[in-house]
RNA sequence: GGGGGGGUUCCCGAGUGGUCAAAGGGAACAGACUGUAAAUCUGUCGGCGGACGCCUUCGGAGGUUCGAAUCCUCCCCCCCCCA
């Protein structure tokens, strides 16, 4: 189809660059891309205003489809957000209203922007919200019509049930499954959707899905899933100091979404720069012959390609700026995060360092500030603070500027105005 | 419905009246070493106050006690067996 991308079909890219895991009856489905525009899917949870970095394996899954000429869409779970979250453990599943779900979808949606073009042409992408056609849908109706089609023998020997059975789950967890397969025949019937992708675990609902859409549309339909992505010291993918990395820059700012993927582990970037950029293969095989320190290059892209990705290339480009500044020596201190504060804060005996560090969001409490500071952790303009009572004072401003640092790499600057 | 087991701090998991903010491990953070990496060693790891201190926490609500995560009552949730 497409040929901008380099390689001779969408599965062909999508084993390359290390998304591919399993696939239902991959010959087929290999003859139907390369025949027709494709319409494929993927489901996303709104259960937060804003997707993690763990959604953007199938964000990029998306993002090859359309690339290669076929149409995306993206499925947001408002049906199963409102009954309830299926990964809460012991608490309470938290089952959110149909305000949030509609705020929650308007974020996605916006993020999603920034990957998908969507649109009403051939090849455009659609975001749906399967309560659209799952929230009226009563009961009974559903079993009259389509219960039939559901064998429970079959929903047992699911993977995805059969280890939640030695922890217990409940009816609403058993059911996902079946929703979920019913996103996938209303997509087939209503939008001509042939594929349904999806990380490993989702592996039995869309077989699930395949099997209603055959019995119920009398079509094949095909499912891909992706591996589960596990960085290579073996922790899930995405979590920082404070916690998960957001796609939005209000709860992840732009410098430290882009530190996060500076700071990936060696062995995880040759991988990351085949699923999470575009960069065309020869770019990224060069880069993966990069050894040693000079890792840190292949970091650089990787950082740089995916931070553009999501918030453009000039903040991507501002982002590595600051890091220069900070990590390399020269660079725009311009970039750093930052924030203002009034001069006659810094007069007398000044602002207390515990509460500017609190305050600057670099840490979390003033007894995290006190530990941090014992630690030798704490720099002021790049002097390390053993005084835990140390203000901070006219006589710290350089440049208009106070220059905040715990450990190494967290930096904040208090611009005094 | 009956019987048995269980819900502990981010996760796993000890603890069964005071010495428990709670063993141990993992994760995380910091220091040293480095390459803003890994590995390793060391330290920290509920909140607040300078410290001897105070406050909040062990599924929920009450109660017994000078004192409870630990005992009692009721409730919620999970697992296993029986019906």
């Amino acid at each position: 189809m497409n040929n901008e991308t380099g390689f001779a079909s969408f599965l062909d890219e999508m084993k390359w660059r290390g998304f591919f895991e399993q696939c239902t009856d991959e010959k087929a489905l290999a003859e139907l891309l390369t025949a027709e525009t494709v319409t494929a899917y993927i489901g996303f949870d709104p259960t937060a205003d804003s997707l993690h970095i763990g959604s953007l394996l199938p964000i990029m899954g998306l993002v090859h489809l359309q690339r290669h000429g076929h149409r995306p869409i993206a499925i947001v779970g408002g049906a199963t957000a409102m009954v309830g979250d299926p990964s809460g453990r012991t608490e309470l599943r938290s089952m959110l209203t149909l305000e949030q779900i509609e705020r929650n979808l308007q974020g996605i949606k916006e993020q999603l922007s920034h990957y998908i073009r969507f649109g009403d042409g051939p090849q455009d992408g659609l975001m749906l919200n399967n309560a659209d056609w799952l929230k009226d849908f009563g009961y009974l109706e559903f079993l009259r019509e389509y219960g039939q089609f559901f064998s429970v023998n079959q929903m047992l020997t699911r993977d995805s049930v059969k280890t939640r059975m030695e922890h217990g789950l409940s009816f609403i967890e058993f059911n996902y499954m079946i929703l979920q397969a019913f996103d996938f025949m209303v997509l087939n019937r209503d939008h001509g959707c042939r594929l349904q992708m999806g990380g490993s675990d989702q592996w039995g609902n869309i077989c699930s899905g395949i099997d209603l859409t055959r019995r119920v549309n009398r079509q094949e339909v095909y499912g891909l899933t992706f591996p589960l992505m596990m960085t290579a010291a073996g922790t899930k993918m995405g979590k920082t100091a404070s916690g998960a990395v957001w796609l939005a820059a209000a709860r992840t700012s732009v410098h430290d979404f882009y530190q996060f993927w500076i700071n990936v582990d060696d062995r995880d970037v040759a991988r990351f720069l085949r699923l999470y950029t575009l960069l065309p293969r020869e770019r990224i095989e060069e880069l993966e012959k990069l050894q040693g320190a000079d890792i840190r290059e292949a970091k650089r892209v990787l950082a740089g390609e995916v931070t553009a990705l999501l918030h453009g290339r000039d903040a991507a480009d501002k982002a590595a700026e600051a890091a220069r500044a900070l990590f390399g020596g020269g660079g725009d201190a311009e970039s750093i995060p930052s924030s203002e504060r009034p001069e006659g804060d810094f007069a007398g005996d000044g602002l207390l360092l515990l509460e500017a560090l609190v305050e600057s969001g670099l840490l979390k409490s003033k007894g995290e500030a006190r530990r941090m500071i014992r630690q030798q952790a704490v720099r002021v303009n790049g002097e390390v603070i053993s005084d835990e009572m140390r203000a901070l004072s006219a006589a710290d401003i350089r440049d208009g500027r106070i220059a905040l640092q715990v450990g190494k790499k967290r930096h904040h600057h208090i611009l005094v105005g």
